[in-house]
DNA sequence: ATCATTTATTGACGCGCGTTAAAAAAATAT
DNA sequence: ATATTTTTTTAACGCGCGTCAATAAATGAT
């Protein structure tokens, strides 16, 4: 940078002046930098910048497990906003492991972001330190909320996702089962079979939910797997299955279509399968699946924004708000 | 770190020695570093080291599009091998655009990584800005080849790719035709459809290339549109169809489905489809989708261990290597 | 106990930038 | 032309660390 303004013949802390906000330094003076730069390709280092400005520009995003397609969506959307509002985002995945998760907020207190989006892994998170995270960087929790930590939460209303489907499912004259891991490591798992057992009552509808055996983030696998044995024993309490999300639902439609068994809402089916995210692919499964979708416009717009509310008010907000968003029902083929 | 080293009573040097390699210091210091390391929690701030030291630990990863789950899973055991051989990886994804592309390679130039793994968004990449880049960091490009940039690539062979599918498809019984993109960004197509042409030459058999139309990174909807459109104009010119790869085979797929034409293997199956990289959800498609499989475990293993001989070597390598890796024939129900 | 060797300390500078206060220069107002 | 306001420059310090040379201290060998 001292170079760049002894070439051009302009002081260094005018320059910086310049790079902060080009708005702060007079129109000439604003023309010959910028004249210069397209001449000389020179561009401040971000990370230097970072070390010493109160407020930088840059946001982190965290996400637990990148490879799921549903995160690598809703990160690229957060990204996107990011840099359409000046800011430069830098993502990272957990990968589903807790070590990494605390690592990656280690190295995000040393970047020194404006903000941080963060969502956790859930169940196996180390909440003292993502607390301890949070008390020195503002942090907008979404996707998975921890009672009391971070600023602010921003997800989807889990209840509004079971009781569409629920009431779908039901209204057109079945009963749904509820499929689901035995130990979900995100806890808005749990909310959805709370949501649907307590729907389930209000319809005075017998409920019934299935737990399948399975660690790890290989959803769909352990889907297929659940399903396969309980189609094998012929287990299968309904003949319309409520999949806790979509992945394990995909798992699911691959078991039947292994097992010969025809999966949608005609009349010839055997069963009907529901589930909820409307994940990437959900369009692309066979047949389609019916399903609950998050508003990720939404939940993406309105995590951003909240936490340039945080950022502008300086890192700390009067109360601790948990906005919620609720599923749009998507019906396709599968039920 | 001065803090650190006061409290401690140990100079601030010896403290920045003992975190570039613990062993540099006398055993009896070292234990007392980090009896302290665990008491007080200090962690050395790793955008100011990499400021400063001239070889760092950081590597970069840069993916042309992150939501496509076969490059967040190729990201995810790249990282995991960083982590690993003691690095930290960095990982950035262009989401499809030059001017992300050339945005995220600026901003690594300034994170001073050793290194960098780049896989390039292709057709669309700006060339001057990537060699400019190479010439200033270790890099070694892998997935999308570029001429001659980079110091080695490596990827997969997809002459490889295509003979098996082929011949597997001929070898049973049926002609493939070649579905792809009119197109596509990445070059690896191209390579596919040359290496189509020449082994139904050798075999002589009828080569039939269908090119659909599509702009982006939605390949599922391009290939389910395209197909629709095929399908419903009753032009497949065989029944056995070999895309260029798994995600247009899934859109293909559900188009499929959507208009009720049986895909198998099978005798009364009507058609069957074929396709190429092993995409993480190529097992839970219905019917599952026979394939050929990338090696990722080889192309993330021997990426970075170049990565790792170009840094012992200062950055430069005699000769630029091209490593491909053979693709494994995946033999599964849709073909 | 003496000397050679290894390790640690001191003090200083550098990286690439932000930031500030005081002084100087330029633009605007009167 | 003078006074006032705005902008820029100068000079210096700070961030959190790496690195280096000279010096001091600890260790090991004899």
């Amino acid at each position: 940078m001292a170079e760049f303004a002894a070439l051009i013949g302009i002081s260094r802390p005018t320059i910086s002046k310049y790079f902060n906000d080009p708005d702060s330094v007079r129109s000439s003076t604003r023309d010959r930098i910028e004249a210069a730069l397209k001449q000389y390709d020179y561009r401040p280092n971000i990370y230097a910048i970072n070390q010493n400005r109160r407020l930088t520009k840059t946001i982190g995003i965290v996400v637990p497990y990148l490879a799921d397609p549903f995160f690598a969506e809703i990160a690229r959307m957060l990204e996107r906003r990011c840099i359409t509002a000046g800011y430069t985002p830098s993502l990272f995945s957990s990968h589903g492991e807790q070590s990494l998760e605390n690592a990656i907020l280690d190295n995000l207190r040393a970047l020194k972001p404006a903000g941080v989006l963060l969502a956790p892994l859930g169940r196996t998170s180390d909440r003292k330190h993502i607390e301890a995270f949070c008390r020195d960087v503002p942090t907008i929790l979404f996707d998975s909320n921890i009672e009391g930590v971070g600023a602010a939460f921003v997800g989807s209303d889990n209840f509004s996702f079971v009781s569409q489907t629920v009431e779908y499912i039901s209204r057109t004259g079945h009963t749904p089962c509820f499929f689901e891991m035995k130990n979900p490591a995100n806890p808005n798992a749990n909310k959805r079979r709370l949501a649907y057992l307590e729907i389930m009552g209000r319809l005075s509808l017998e409920p019934y939910v299935i737990q399948i055996e399975g660690e790890g983030w290989s959803f769909e696998e352990i889907g297929r797997q659940g399903a396969l044995k309980i189609l094998h024993d012929k287990a299968l309490p309904t003949n319309a299955v409520l999949c806790s999300n979509d992945r394990l639902a995909i798992g699911f439609l691959s078991a039947c279509h292994e097992m010969g068994i025809s999966v949608g809402r005609e009349e010839k089916c055997e069963i009907r399968v529901a589930s909820h995210d409307d994940h990437p692919y959900a369009r692309y499964t066979c047949p389609s699946l019916t399903t609950a979708a998050h508003d990720y416009e939404s939940v993406s717009e309105h995590a951003l924004s909240a936490l340039f509310q945080l950022i502008e008010a300086g890192g700390r907000l009067a109360t601790r708000e948990e906005k919620l968003f609720t599923a749009r029902l998507v019906m396709r083929d599968s039920a």
